[in-house]
DNA sequence: CCGGGATACTATCAATCTTA
DNA sequence: TAAGATTGATAGTATCCCGG
């Protein structure tokens, strides 16, 4: 116990000594010490000190006193009587430290979600006396301006994950001579193997019997007395969990969307009067727009303090968790590892072992027929002229506006730990605030756009003189990809409403339709999870160039943590050429080499034309060009699922026309279901766990996947 | 490079308004 | 009427800017 003397003490260094020579730790400073001793006779002593008397006492009785006994001030400020000036006001401000975060959301949280009144006094009261560091209105304030909005996890939440993540604990027995890498690796591709047909299973089986020392019905053993058990009792408790998390945030999600709508219409006005109005009315409301941009970035940033820890915690998990959590690691941290895993593994499957990689299993899912189909379409058209799509050019009239960076224009506070020693009370801990610094972006590879080899339903554009690769901005067209931005508020999507986005059009895709109020599936912690997208800054305001800089997956260089199999990947490579040349348990997965049928080519083609002339025909009002570039974009951003891109399509000419008189700045919505924006392929190519477990949240596993296959079929016409 | 003023941000507190 | 909610004032701190 170390005790810290106040300066105030009668005879301090009298009972300083003998204090120490009677074994009690005397520490300089009031914020080392466990107790705070002051003279019981003054007045107004801050709450929770202790008079000096204790240590006369416990002196003469030879034995530690009674320290309640000597309590001189309240237990907290929430005790002292009116009108008492026992607590002096906090001379020095006490800054928020994400721990003072995580416990305030801790401790109402549970109060939230149970439908109490997190938002009146009493709970904050509470807080206080439990954690004086601040006071309940600071506590209340903190919790309404910004805890709430980073949506943390509360700790019991942390447990859930995927079933598919190997966050469980395998016990050497039941292992028997197997490794808990083989049975973490088995239970991360419980999944695709159950997808599986008995039949189907075999191939893989033989594979794992012969590039190991275990046999065929060791696997299999392992895997139905073993690994299936774990993986439908995790399976169920997730399901539960995650079904009660949805009913939930779908309450919360239309509740903010209610207050969207309400705000937009107040907005419009607004707007509407700007633009009639004289410039210093326009101004005006351009300055409101600003504003509103500005708050939108501070809880974001708020987002993004939380989202620094847990991802810290994630990384921290991943180094120790990706190799050794199977053995000895603990359940969070094989949870982070396993999630990212997950998602790796099914990269690695599709890059390089596709054949033979148990997560190479067809996924269980329905796959859109789409999907397939554009690779086989692409496929189809790889010969054509080389034609750049607006994806691939830096100077393509579609806007792609990047997020700033989030902590741009923000200041960052180091709080300096002075030791200087001041006369204190206890409310004047001196704290070292530690300023984390938001993660740097993860090193994105190479963000270039998936260079299709000019599909015919891509329409030429004119190369401008020195791009070569790089149609000319013809169209006025600007379609912002930063779609998070706006629909953070209500997608729980830290990336900040850029303020390089036209705010015209940002206000306009809030209106946006076909919002499906279920859409954000995965679970708002803090999003803590989610992290701002990966973002370039829009320099000078001049217009970026967006579209899909899809870029590239690296595939060659990826860096992927899957435990490999006894064997390692590459017995399992050689096998696959040599020995399977019908990948059986990856048939799901669109082989970018499998040629398709020229029927089922021509079907497809034939399924896009017609499709794009349907909404030629529907747009035929608007600029031709602007509606090819929407349709462009929207196809892709939708790996070429009609019906989604129906449904962005829309929406983005909603936009469009809204923002028509506003610069022409168009966002695809990240909103949708389907819909990819470039930060969620940015994020799905990221090696940075956090933006992984983002868009994984978002989107789902299993679209994750077929998202990079369509990168990847993409990207390889 | 340094120091001082200006400015922005925000924790804290108190007064006032609202609501059950 | 009390509790909850809102609003505004105050002040500490960090950062920016500029002149010496």
């Amino acid at each position: 116990m170390k005790f810290w003397l106040s300066y105030s003490v009668p005879q301090r260094h009298w009972v300083l000594e003998n204090a120490k020579l009677h074994g009690a730790e005397i520490v300089p400073l009031e914020k080392q010490a466990d107790v705070l001793l002051v003279d019981h006779a003054r007045k107004n002593q801050p709450p929770g000190t202790h008079s000096f008397r204790f240590i006369e006492r416990s002196i003469r009785a030879g034995a530690l006193a009674n320290l309640d006994d000597h309590a001189v001030g309240p237990a907290s400020r929430v005790q002292r009587p009116v009108g008492s000036r026992m607590t002096a006001p906090k001379k020095a401000r006490t800054p928020f430290t994400d721990a003072d975060d995580q416990l305030l959301w801790d401790h109402v949280a549970p109060c939230m979600r149970a439908g109490g009144n997190w938002k009146g006094n009493e709970i904050y009261k509470q807080l206080e006396q439990l954690n004086a560091r601040h006071t309940f209105q600071s506590w209340r304030d903190r919790f309404l301006k910004h805890v709430v909005h980073q949506r943390r996890r509360l700790p019991d939440q942390e447990a859930v994950s995927d079933a598919r993540t190997p966050a469980v604990v395998f016990s050497p027995a039941e292992l028997g001579a197997f490794s808990a890498k083989d049975a973490s690796m088995l239970y991360v591709a419980a999944r695709d193997i159950l997808a599986c047909s008995p039949a189907d299973r075999e191939v893989p089986w033989a594979n794992f019997a012969r590039t190991t020392s275990h046999s065929v019905h060791d696997w299999k053993a392992l895997f139905n007395d073993v690994i299936l058990p774990k993986y439908h009792s995790r399976a169920r408790s997730n399901t539960a969990e995650e079904e009660a998390e949805e009913a939930e945030e779908a309450n919360d999600k239309e509740a903010e969307e209610a207050e969207e709508a309400n705000d937009k219409e107040a907005e419009e006005a607004d707007d509407e009067e700007a633009e009639e109005a004289d410039d210093e009315e326009a101004e005006e409301a351009d300055d409101e727009e600003a504003d509103d941009e500005e708050d939108a970035e501070e809880e974001d940033d708020g987002e993004d303090d939380g989202e620094d820890d847990d991802e810290e915690g994630t990384e921290e998990a991943d180094e120790e968790g990706t190799e050794e959590a199977d053995e000895e690691g603990t359940e969070e941290a094989g949870e982070d590892a396993g999630e990212e895993e997950a998602l790796k593994t099914c990269v690695k499957c599709l890059t390089t072992h596709s054949h033979q990689c148990p997560n190479s299993l067809p996924r269980p899912e329905p796959v859109s027929p789409y999907v397939r189909r554009v690779g086989q379409f692409e496929s189809q058209h790889t010969a054509g002229s080389p034609t750049p799509t607006v994806d691939s050019d830096p100077f393509s009239p579609i806007e792609r506006p990047q997020t700033p960076p989030t902590l741009l224009g923000k200041r960052k506070r180091v709080h300096q730990d002075s030791n200087i020693e001041i006369p204190p009370t206890p409310d004047q801990e001196q704290h070292a605030a530690t300023i984390l610094q938001p993660p740097s972006p993860p090193p994105l590879q190479s963000p270039q756009l998936p260079h299709r080899a000019s599909p015919p339903f891509i329409r030429e554009r004119e190369k401008g003189g020195g791009q070569q690769d790089s149609p000319q901005p013809t169209s006025p067209l600007m379609v912002s990809l930063v779609s998070d931005a706006i629909s953070s508020f209500s997608s729980g999507s830290p990336t900040e409403a850029s303020s390089d986005v036209d705010s015209a059009s940002l206000y306009h895709f809030d209106t946006a339709p076909d919002q499906p109020a279920n859409w954000d599936t995965a679970p708002d912690d803090g999003s803590p999870d989610f992290e701002t997208a990966p973002t370039r800054r829009r320099e000078d305001g001049a217009p970026l160039r967006t579209q899909p800089p899809v870029p590239a997956i690296d595939l060659a260089n990826a860096d992927f943590d899957l435990p490999p199999p006894d064997g390692g990947w590459d017995s399992l490579d050689d096998d696959d050429d040599d020995e399977l040349e019908e990948p059986v348990l990856a048939s799901d997965h669109r082989s970018p080499s499998a040629d398709p049928a020229p029927d089922e080519a021509t079907q497809d083609e034939d399924e896009y034309a017609s499709w794009k002339a349907k909404h030629q025909a529907a747009y035929s009002g608007l600029n031709q060009d602007d509606v090819d570039t929407i349709l462009h974009v929207a196809i892709v951003a939708t790996s070429f699922n009609f019906d989604t891109a129906d449904r962005v399509v829309k929406v983005m000419v909603e936009m469009y026309r809204a923002g028509k008189s506003a610069g022409h700045v168009v966002v695809v919505p990240d909103n949708i279901p389907g819909c990819w924006t470039m930060e969620d392929d940015d994020c799905l190519r990221s090696d940075h766990t956090g933006y992984l477990k983002r868009v994984r949240r978002k989107h789902g596993i299993a679209s994750c996947e077929e998202r990079i296959t369509f990168l990847h079929d993409y990207n390889q016409e």
